[in-house]
DNA sequence: CAATTATTTGGCAATTTTGCCAATAAAGAA
DNA sequence: TTCTTTATTGGCAAAATTGCCAAATAATTG
């Protein structure tokens, strides 16, 4: 029916599957370079099915890519526009402290 | 404990409230500028109740602003990056749409 | 003041997400 | 081939999200 919302409904899946800590942590350590499941497991601490189905919902959406090479399975980022989006939200997060201090400030 | 990744899950909140559709419709339509939430409820046509608790959340992820004046509620955008996102996030979208119809034509 | 309009809040049921465990699959080593 | 390592899938219970209704709040009008 509405072409437009339909567009903004695609774009929104993709902003879900960066809102999660654990898929965000391991979507921002993958700027620097591929990582296999066992890395992406170390850094973020749970379960493998977990990392697993984390990187499944981050494949989806088109985020991540997935090459297996021997025994391992690399993930990379398929996103070019990764820095700017985590300059801009560490921005936000950094004000946003930054002015709770502030009314810390004037209690 | 660990700063980064508290860090990192500050910013996936942000994402997170960016990854509903109607939110980021909302979101998208304040763009143009201000509205209130009368406004967003004729965009979205959902119940006033639904509108006004999806804005809370933008609001609380520092996405939106609020005013009242006189007997009504303006939001307004207070994120500078948007438009770089959803340039990136568009992009992406029709991108895998491109893509599909290939597969389509290649069957 | 009573009635109306605009918005938020509380409550709740339905749905979705999350994360662990167990089972499965696939590749490499012994 | 059997054992081990790496990763995915199925299943399920706990937790979170969603969206409606009804009630409360606040400003406006008559």
């Amino acid at each position: 029916m509405d072409k437009h919302k339909k567009y903004i409904a695609e774009q929104a899946k993709i902003f879900k599957a960066l809102g999660h800590p654990s898929r965000l942590l391991m979507v921002d350590a993958l700027r620097l370079g591929e990582k296999c499941v066992c890395d992406l497991q170390t850094l973020v601490n749970a379960d493998m099915s977990t990392i697993s189905k984390h990187l499944s919902i981050l494949k989806e959406a088109g985020i991540v890519a997935a090459e297996k090479r021997g025994a391992n399975i690399y993930y990379r980022l398929v996103i070019c526009c990764l820095d700017t989006f985590l300059a801009c939200t560490g921005e936000m997060v950094q004000k946003r402290i930054a002015s709770q201090l502030d009314i810390l400030d004037q209690q």
